[in-house]
DNA sequence: TAGATTGTTAATCGATTAACAATC
DNA sequence: TAGATTGTTAATCGATTAACAATC
């Protein structure tokens, strides 16, 4: 958490709150309530009414919620109320995949480059883009001023990977390399590594 | 957290500690202590041995803890000192790059079974298995045994697939489609969904 | 021995839940 | 009005941290 702000757990907590009710706009529910939307997430409706207390109130008593005005509310809380231009680092099987995920850019973002150091895919298409040679990235990112970048490179290629993205001024990154990685304050990492999600459930079989 | 067992966030953090662990053992080093893991993970060193001291006394005073011990015996806990076989549901785009991801099978996880709707897939090949028929979903399964799954297919077909799945004895399932699941006490989700990390972290640009 | 690090206890910290007045 | 649900307070619950005796 950053210092006197909201803390961590709640801002994670968020996404899914805004996909539950995007969901429930594109059905046409009109209206929701913190019970109704606990069921479906599996969370108490204090728990809801508790988190979104952070940011406002955004309810009726007696009524509950307006889907559509509470989306709303939730993707200016979370910056996610316009497009966000994304990097992809590594043009492998997984940067293949991703590339041709269709799931970013309906929901606000954009992959807008790509990169990798193998020079038979520098050049070659994907997606869309060219695959750029790594060797430029930093002042590349530094000229589009890009914030977000999406790390499928080796292991072994993660950290140098994830400095240049520091250096070139990118303050999330979403790394699917399954190694952990350094950075400074006020860089953001995520990890997805999906090995690490299955070991998690081995452990009740 | 299984009522009396282990508390649910402790084992979330073992992946992590097994995963440094195979770095250091694969780096040819032999000790280690809760101080450097927890400098390579960013966790305290006191909860490193707060959380092992759940499952017995893994260290030596004044020394550390032998990687290669420390790592079978997290494995032992964990259960992936042995292959478990997967289920793969949904053979697009992501389906694809999970057929391919070379991660699961050194780690432990074998895709040994996948399942598409689509007739013009089902009978293709996939990373050398043959796509099958999933309406003989549920008996294949019960057939085989197999307790883990990961679900790839849309958002609207993921609650009846993840029904089959139940239905067929599967007791944890990876999601990768963007939606919540409902399942009964016993089954475990995991959800793995790439913009809800990006967008835990525009909340903070 | 002196130095280092464990496993564990007790204290602190923070998150969740229960309950309810307010009010639509 | 009666019923429902919010936002918020206080109580509970659980997780993290600090500290240290034990001991390698």
């Amino acid at each position: 958490m950053v210092p006197g702000g909201i803390p961590d757990i709640i801002i994670s907590r968020l996404p899914f709150y805004l996909r539950a009710l995007a969901r429930m706009a594109g059905d046409g529910q009109c209206i929701t309530s913190s019970k109704e939307l606990g069921e479906r997430l599996g969370i108490s409706s204090a728990q809801i009414r508790k988190d979104l207390s952070h940011f406002g109130e955004f309810g009726k008593q007696g009524t509950g919620y307006e889907v559509e005005y509470l989306l709303d509310q939730l993707q200016q809380i979370l910056r996610v109320n316009r497009e966000w231009e994304v990097a992809l680092v590594g043009a492998g099987d997984l940067g293949h995949a991703l590339a041709h995920y269709q799931g970013f850019r309906h929901r606000g973002f954009q992959i807008s480059l790509i990169f990798d150091t193998d020079p038979a895919k520098i050049g070659q298409a994907l997606g869309g883009l060219e695959i750029l040679d790594e060797a430029f990235m930093v002042p590349t990112l530094k000229q589009r001023d890009l914030r977000l970048a999406m790390l499928a490179v080796p292991a072994g290629a993660a950290q140098s990977a994830a400095d240049k993205l520091v250096e070139a001024g990118v303050k999330g990154i979403l790394n699917y390399a399954p190694t952990s990685l350094s950075v400074p304050e006020g860089v953001r990492v995520q990890h997805i590594d999906p090995v690490v999600n299955l070991q998690r459930m081995t452990y009740y079989l």
